[in-house]
RNA sequence: GUCCCCAUCGUCUAGUCUGGCCUAGGACAUCAGAUUUUCAUUCUGACGACUGGGGUUCGAAUCCCCAUGGGGACGCCA
């Protein structure tokens, strides 16, 4: 049966590269009825913090991964490590040097790995120069802890990035000298930024809480890390993680390193978004609103139904916020160039006026009714519905896009409506 | 500098292993049109690629070599 693991480092946020390792390797265990382990790297006593780890953790459980066994943590495995250390030395295949422990590189071999993801490559030891396994202050070097708890653990796959493919022949070398099983390896390529530079800040956000806190749904962007490197076949673009257990392959992995495209996980995150309903939003909606500062600005109902006609319409559910600004309140962003195009003439202002004059006279302000009225006027008048809905929404809105206007109209109430439609037409 | 990985539309990719079905398919983005007498959704269409050069072969996006380009590694970081 596979073992595989997802191995952090608690010394920062959870990357959005470390992130599609781990699911990956999820994908993988799942997928073959194996296991997913977690281990912490936590060998960096001085850098590594608690609160990192729960942060980590916390962004694996919203992106829908689970392990199966507690976490093996390195920092309680010192010992196991300068055990292991020494009888390398004893063997004669390491060396000490002071208090470190020192791996005497063999001379003119070639290491071959049957990678799942490239095929052969092939290393050659004169590259490589000997390796450090316990360092002069006693913490394990990463290469050699890496391979001692990987066999302590049982690891039989090891799906990883690329930037570890160097590092392959030397942890195939320490296995085959501590006598161990080595494991297959599979290397995927790196995510660069959309310009082919280091994934950073600028194209979008390096951790997976900012993308959380942007309003991406977990489904959207692990559908679309998804998508980077492998391909589910056909013509599918939209697809759940559960879909994908069922259909993974790691053969149909690709070598090719892949730009982040935020475009395209904008467009995913709008697919999941209109597929929710206002309800399920509702929670995610309030805790990003009260963590920009608005709060209790609205009654769940209203803000439901407001998700309901927003959600469509935007990417993120940040995007929401400013989106339907001018319902919570009289100060809301105003697109100049809409009030420049149909707020400035005398005419528009007397279409406005008597509009709002018609409204004045209505008990019933639902939607049908209101483009009833709208729709009516537009007649008598012998105007077209879109003199009257234009102005109007810039009016109430100061935006040229947005929900329907009838159903934002109604969502409003009649007095704000008649209120900013008379302050426009004024 | 040395070693390693990679190379199809602007981007993600299908096709490459097992050469002919590829006048290279899909998606995002962009542009245009239709629908919606408003916004968006939706629909239709357009634009758009096999890095270059040598081979091998009746035939190459697919196999081989070289060049170029991109990325990674060469830490007592992980």
């Amino acid at each position: 049966m596979a073992r595989v693991r997802f191995a952090p480092s608690p010394t920062g946020y959870l990357h959005i590269g470390s992130a599609r390792t781990a699911l990956f390797n999820w994908v993988y265990a799942r997928s073959s009825g194996g296991k997913f382990l977690l281990r912490i790297e936590d060998t960096d006593i001085a850098r590594s913090e608690e609160r990192f780890l729960e942060e980590i953790v916390t962004d694996l459980k919203w992106l829908g991964i689970n392990w199966d066994e507690p976490p093996l943590r390195q920092s309680k495995r010192f010992d196991v490590y300068r055990s292991s250390a020494e009888s390398l030395v004893k063997s004669g295949k390491a060396y000490r040097e002071g208090d470190a422990y020192i791996f005497k590189m063999p001379e003119g071999r070639t290491i071959e790995i049957d990678d799942m993801i490239h095929g052969k490559v092939s290393f050659n030891t004169n590259d490589i120069k000997d390796q450090v396994m316990i360092k002069s202050d006693g913490s394990p070097a990463y290469n050699f802890c890496c391979v001692v708890d990987d066999a302590h653990l049982g690891i039989t796959h090891i799906i990883r990035g690329d930037d570890h493919l160097s590092n392959t022949p030397k942890q195939i070398l320490f296995y085959e000298a501590l006598g161990l099983p080595v494991p297959k390896f599979g290397h995927m390529p790196l995510i660069m930024g959309a310009d082919g530079a280091k994934l950073s800040k600028r194209h979008g956000g390096v951790s997976v809480e900012e993308y959380k806190a942007e309003g991406y749904l977990p489904e959207a962007l692990v559908n679309y890390l998804l998508l980077l490197g492998w391909s589910p076949g056909g013509d599918r673009e939209i697809i759940t993680l559960d879909e994908a257990v069922k259909i993974f392959d790691i053969k149909n992995m690709t070598g090719v390193q892949a730009k982040f495209d935020l475009q395209k996980l904008r467009w995913i995150n709008g697919e999941y978004l209109a597929r929710k309903s206002g309800k399920d939003l509702l929670p995610m909606v309030k805790k990003i609103m009260a963590d920009s500062g608005n709060t209790n600005l609205a009654s769940d109902e209203v803000l439901i139904r407001l998700i309901d006609l927003y959600k469509i319409r935007i990417k993120t559910l940040a995007e929401f916020i400013t989106a339907t600004d001018h319902f919570f309140g009289d100060v809301y962003s105003i697109d100049e160039k809409g009030v420049e195009k149909h707020l400035k003439s005398a005419e528009n202002k007397s279409i406005l006026n008597h509009f709002a004059g018609l409204l004045e006279h209505m008990d019933d302000f639902s939607h049908a009714k209101l483009e009833e009225a709208c729709r009516t006027m537009a007649e008598d008048k012998g105007l077209k519905a879109g003199q009257i809905i234009h102005p109007t929404r810039v009016a109430i809105s100061g935006k040229t896009t947005g929900a329907g206007l009838f159903e934002m109209m109604e969502i409003l109430g009649k007095p704000k409506v008649i209120e900013r439609m008379r302050r426009a037409g004024s």
